[in-house]
DNA sequence: ACAAAATAGTTGCAAATGCAACACAAACTT
DNA sequence: AAGTTTGTGTTGCATTTGCAACTATTTTGT
């Protein structure tokens, strides 16, 4: 299988030709879009990050997918009901292509390039998102808030190679990603490194194999 | 968007016409594959149920996910790793179609109905398992049991336009599914029939509009 | 440059959850 | 039909986690 296709230079390319596909820019902390309607929508971030955020009745918050370049996103993805209000919003400034998943199947007028990628492509662009919603069960499923956190610095220090890790979200949104209290989070982060799993340098973690 | 295409009868009929192609029967509690190799091992469900399970270190069981018939999985859903180890275990006899990933795009030396019809549907199959995750993830980051509880209701509620709710696995799974202890579940499940949110009806639960 | 907002860090206490150990019932095995 | 395994239901107690309320620090906006 390869998944080594470079979306991005892909759309940078061809999505301008193509009248079924918008572009459009946001900047920091604006809402790329809500998953209320049904309009089949699939989006994909070419630039800059974003996250998809829950509130539940309590007024927690839930980060349910934190997207960087080239990740896929969109209602398409969704089973849409009362009970789930989700929005994906702009945490740096971001460039976001749209466009219907029926159009993709429903060739444009120019019969373009990037229609016939993108169609070609779908099935590994899609797949690459079940590898990471996978990849965020497992954090999920960990039982306690210290095995969310190994588990959350071991996935990406896998993903980079590297045993000092760039944090990419805040303390605050890494709790609301993990699902757990941001103060319990801390203490517990306090007692990893106090226990020898981790050390703080600068603003990067770094693992220690203990 | 069309997710209405009927996997299982296409299966059915094709299926064993394409040289790319196995299909094995296992019966109730019989491995079906295990996760641990890279061998891109993409699988559907004919028949029958299973469960994609993980045991951590310290013995705790995690149904990753339920399948039913017509549900997709395998290796090339996944970024294997050491820290994660899993197995696919059939829950009733099962009928389970294997193929490689990489063979759907390459034509079998037949060309045949079943490669072309496979490929066509492939976006719409993961996309149907993005859609799967997804509200499972939706449940994963509830906070509290009850919350995990009434959403797993709801969801099945939803999904069979009933408010009685048939079980598809036992209290004992549905712990593991919910990543949650049993006897903590039991209470919540007491409290939740005091409270008048569900009751028991031999063997089904009914959801109570509260 | 200053104020405001967001983030990091901490703590005591309450509440929720997990753990261990049961008894009992139902379902499979031989 | 008896024994074994698996599932249900329950409880006391320990531990973990969440909540609320702070202070300190850093970042952002004007």
């Amino acid at each position: 299988m390869n998944l080594d296709f470079d979306i991005n230079e892909f759309m940078e390319n061809f999505s301008k030709s193509c009248n079924k596909v918008q572009i459009k820019k946001f900047n920091k902390g604006e809402v790329i879009t809500n998953y209320i309607q049904k309009r089949n929508q699939f989006c994909m971030l070419m630039d800059g990050s974003a996250d998809l955020v829950r509130y539940d009745y309590n007024g927690n918050k839930t980060i349910i997918e934190h997207f960087t370049k080239g990740n896929a996103f969109g209602e398409i993805f969704y089973t849409i009901n009362t009970n789930n209000e989700f929005f994906v919003e702009a945490k740096k400034s971001s460039k976001v292509l749209f466009f219907k998943y029926d159009d993709i199947k429903t060739m444009c007028s120019k019969n373009c390039t990037f229609h016939r990628t993108l169609e070609e492509k779908l099935p590994e662009i899609i797949l690459n998102k079940v590898i990471d919603l996978n990849t965020r069960i497992e954090l999920l499923t960990k039982r306690t808030i210290r095995d969310k956190l190994l588990g959350y610095f071991n996935t990406l220090s896998t993903r980079t190679f590297s045993k000092t890790i760039s944090m990419e979200m805040s303390l605050t949104n890494l709790a609301d990603y993990l699902s757990i209290d941001r103060s319990a989070m801390m203490r517990e982060l306090k007692d990893l490194k106090e226990e020898g799993f981790i050390k703080k340098v600068g603003d990067k973690i770094v693992l220690l194999h203990k």
